[in-house]
DNA sequence: AGCAAAATGTCGGCTAATTTACACTTCGCT
DNA sequence: AGCGAAGTGTAAATTAGCCGACATTTTGCT
């Protein structure tokens, strides 16, 4: 990969903003590059050498298996979104691989060593990726207690509202999301049956809130969600 | 405050055992003491500047309340284990408190400022913290796993045997834990209703798995939870 | 175009667990 | 010692949402 590439796509995460162009290219800790399409399964836990991943174009669910061999989605991945083994310790036991959603998808990833010495070198990076991975626990929690404490319905609210939040076309109070997941997947984030998302969003649907189809979802306002 | 109590306070955390006598006195972060009885109330988000907390004798709960008014708890904190605001951001929109579970606490404090800069000048530092705070991720993510995905009876065993792990007292296959949660704060951990929560913990009591009291709950055969 | 597979729609029975309601016990305090 | 508050025990009614079962629609592939 050319030098400049490089610098281009860590430039662009906001993490190494900070960084000048020289520090970066200095670094070059980029190491690997790799393009998939619609329904690959990228495994990054476990295999060979630890690596973060920074994804680039697309999109992609984090899926873990547990003892029963029930697939569970712990998290949807966007473009500019790291993943990987972000808190910098490998562990072999939990079982977890990417799935791709989009029609493609374009991947960057440098190993975790090298990332751990690019941080040991620049103490304001290394600030700056913690406060990084305490907003990405953040997160977590705030979704999980949602998650615990709402029923199904207010569930798939916040999760609608949530996702038009951070990918959703606006236009005036109507806000319109490319729909790259399934009701299955939808329901799987929302930690409920299939059949149950089925019937929430048929019943948005029916109250003029939003249009569902496979392609795209209109939210009508999202105010009054 | 002599020095030579702050570095014995530090030192006595995982975190900072790294550093040298010498590093830690340098730096003589700790600016706040502080003891609280059982019932006592703390607040540390949001109020006077933020800070960082570590819990040197006793246990308190993390509560936090809703927009509808209920409480939940957060997180238990024991002895040793440092709270506040781990991710160095200030958030004021979560209203959290601590509650003093135990007969007596003792905690003390410094500031994020002082933290930060502490962090920017010992890279090591930096990199176990962010560790730290990974693993800290990984812990509630996978207790959260557990709250979805079993029930309420498996999610009660579960909760009992990693509390017997961090604090019980082992006497061959019995595990001794000092009781200082109501049935409610379980029920809470849980999360489940009070009512269900002495129902199993009855039927436990029944099928000889364990004794309950409000001073102790001794684990009969920690192998057969 | 035609076929299999994946995704979506719909229905009732079933069950874990919440809710409501109340009695009893223990604790902390003056 | 005695009282109120907090904690615990128990039971019945109610319900959200899971599950199984099946029909229909849409997609991707050759």
């Amino acid at each position: 990969m050319y030098e400049d590439l490089k610098y281009w796509y860590l430039r662009d995460h906001k993490l190494f903003r900070t960084l000048s162009y020289s520090q970066i290219k200095q670094l070059c800790i980029i190491t690997g590059f790799k393009k998939a399409s619609k329904g690959e399964i990228i495994y990054f836990s476990s295999s060979d050498v630890p690596r973060i991943f920074l994804l680039k174009k697309g999109n992609i669910k984090i899926v873990s298996i547990d003892d029963d061999g029930n697939e569970t989605i712990k998290d949807i991945i966007q473009k500019g979104d790291l993943f990987g083994e972000l808190t910098l310790e490998t562990d072999n036991k939990v079982e977890e691989y990417a799935k791709v959603l989009s029609d493609d998808v374009a991947i960057c990833s440098f190993l975790m060593s090298d990332f751990e010495d690019l941080l040991l070198r620049n103490p304001t990076l290394a600030l700056s990726y913690t406060k990084f991975v305490g907003l990405k626990m953040k997160r977590i929690k705030n979704s999980y207690s949602n998650l615990i404490s709402k029923d199904a319905k207010t569930r798939l609210y916040q999760f609608l509202k949530d996702w038009a939040e951070s990918e959703g076309a606006v236009n005036g109070n109507s806000v319109t999301i490319e729909n790259y997941l399934t009701q299955n997947d939808i329901a799987q984030i929302i930690c409920t049956s299939r059949q149950t998302a089925t019937q929430l969003l048929n019943e948005m649907e029916a109250n003029q809130l939003l249009s569902y189809n496979r392609k795209e979802i209109i939210i009508q306002d999202i105010t009054k969600l």
